[in-house]
DNA sequence: CGATATACCTTGACATATGAGGTATATCGT
DNA sequence: ACGATATACCTCATATGTCAAGGTATATCG
């Protein structure tokens, strides 16, 4: 089973905040690491990743500019602004909450 | 903080299908339960549990019948049947395989 | 006897993920 | 040399779920 799209909703700008967080990089590149990380059990698909990054952009929390060497010069990458990293930790405690409660309230089916 | 609309989304049916697991209940009955039992984190918009009953009542997961004692006759119970006890199972999966997705893409920062 | 809680419902608006489509270069095997 | 595949970007229309706003009615409590 893969994560389907309406729980992958609202989690988006989080990975991709998180992935820059660590570095400027690339769209492909995100997608790729994030597909590594999660083994294959989250991927984007292109149409969201790109409209994601269009929707961080507009808000200010990531900034784009082309890459300058040779075979990256189609490359558009991507920086993480100061406000990016606020939202990126208002997302992570966001998330300890949601699965804190969502613990709450399915798990317990397991002790049965 | 809590849980926005876009997190919440995709958990609704899994969060009241895992209430009526435990016993038939009404609506207004399973929202003040999820609020109790989440110290008041989370908590549907009217709307949003009653056009839930109606999707999950359609995709045969809930059947649904008036209360026949008299205060209680107003409320319109529900049931989960053995499809939406299975989907309950599906659903406790992807929760816990997006616990383990999310942790690994997210909880780096806390880290550092 | 007025305010509040209980209890149900519908409709339209909104945001996001995605399918489907498009463009172009680089790389690799044969 | 060249076809297939990977890399790398983008747009548009659509589907779906949450919610704001609105409505109705009974029960309870001060």
């Amino acid at each position: 089973m893969s994560i389907s799209p309406d729980i992958l909703r609202g989690h988006t700008d989080a990975i991709i905040l998180a992935q820059l967080a660590e570095g400027d990089t690339y769209g492909y590149a995100i997608n790729k690491a994030v597909q590594q990380r999660t083994g294959g059990a989250l991927g984007f698909k292109e149409a969201t990743l790109y409209t994601a990054f269009k929707r961080l952009e507009q808000n200010g929390l990531i900034t784009a500019y082309w890459g300058e060497d040779g075979p990256g010069a189609r490359r558009r990458y991507y920086a993480v602004t100061e406000a990016g990293r606020a939202q990126l930790t208002a997302d992570i405690q966001e998330w300890n909450e949601t699965r804190a409660v969502l613990d709450a309230l399915l798990t317990y089916k397991e002790e049965q």
